[in-house]
DNA sequence: TGTACATCAGTGAACGCGCGTTCACTGATGTAC
DNA sequence: TGTACATCAGTGAACGCGCGTTCACTGATGTAC
């Protein structure tokens, strides 16, 4: 977990100038998870944060929303992998499995809540303008409902749900992203605490004597 | 619905500056339809829609959340009346209005989903310094929730349901939220058009011959 | 009925602030000869 | 081995902008006498 370095920087060495690169969305993410607050993100916000003078960024992006896609695709990266973890960690069967799956995602919503709102539709939204369509971040979510499509799957396959893996994948993590979403936005949250592990069992159509 | 009214205003009669409190609202409410963007609204850019010049604002509100927190007020308002109206037109049986208040609901967030955002979690929220508490906001939407728990009653009571109204009205509302939230918020949806109508039955525990 | 005055519903100019963006620059370090 | 030069990784000052907020004000209208 890197520190929040206000300090004075030394410069990179000749030829390794991209490092200010990561180091740029290293410190856009600190802004982002400490404030909580995506308005707290502007261009000198974020040098200064990174300890560097705000007209160095043009080297590297062109401008905040550039930065803000690519703080994105890490992000979407890390949840990816979050998630894959949980599934590979987890002994006990298909049912586990999903079941820590949905955990690890819940859990990534509330370990860094402004984060998930900045993936899933939060003040960052991509311009029609940009180089990047709404599409092509549409696409960014599917390697994560993948994990859970497979997580399903499985399931299915051991016969203890009647899940259309494909399609109530989608309607899990509709109910999970409402979960999440609700959890990332408010402090208080007065939905009985157990909810999601009430949902899960029936939007993966698990069979009753499936349930743990 | 009211227009766009950048023209000369004529001021309110003696006795009447009160109005000018429902006019900023509205304007607020205005750009916030039009401009689907929180950013977008500002004290002097609210003054500008109003048709009045900026500090005439400060006769009414302290400041920019205090607008907002009255927009929000009067949107939960509208929410909660929509749903009513939902339940109150619709015929047959407790089944049909469940699923009528549910896609009064989506619609709702479809049709202002800027205002959907804002109300749930958008890009204002309410300070922690402010008169406004956190648990205020989170008592507001428990109006809507009420009408979902009464249809999820109905339908239990009518021998169609599963549910423990109390409870699985919030697994509902976190679902329907979930798609609300999506759809409010990307364009492009790529999960099937009708994952709604195959989640709600789920979340609601309807028995198998209740289902449409 | 006339008139002085108080009140009300706003306005217009001005301020300091942080922002995005531009421009000319600096100074360390590798490279050609 | 020495030196001139090119390149690279940045910096610092300055600009115009919209913002929130303040201040002294204006001008219509109701009211007291």
């Amino acid at each position: 977990m890197a520190t929040s370095s206000t300090a004075a920087r030394t410069r990179n060495p000749r030829g390794e100038g991209g490092r200010l690169r990561d180091e740029i969305v290293g410190a856009a993410q600190q802004l982002l998870d400490e404030t909580g607050d995506a308005r707290a993100l502007s261009l000198r916000s974020i040098a200064r944060r990174a300890g560097i003078s705000a007209p160095s960024i043009y080297a590297h992006f062109t401008d905040l929303p550039a930065i803000m896609l690519e703080l994105v695709l890490r992000a979407f990266d890390d949840l990816e992998e979050t998630l894959r973890a949980a599934t590979e960690s987890t002994p006990g069967g298909p049912v586990p499995r999903l079941n820590a799956v949905c955990a690890a995602y819940l859990r990534f919503a509330q370990d860094y809540p402004e984060r998930y709102r900045t993936l899933f539709g939060g003040q960052w939204r991509p311009t029609t303008d940009g180089s990047v369509t709404e599409q092509d971040l549409a696409t960014l979510g599917l390697a994560s409902l993948q994990i859970l499509s497979d997580a399903l799957t499985d399931c299915v396959a051991a016969d203890l749900s009647d899940a259309d893996p494909e399609t109530d994948a989608w309607g899990l993590w509709l109910g999970l992203h409402g979960v999440a979403h609700q959890k990332a936005v408010s402090r208080v949250f007065p939905a009985p605490d157990d909810i999601a592990d009430r949902m899960i069992p029936m939007l993966a159509r698990l069979r009753p004597a499936a349930a743990d």
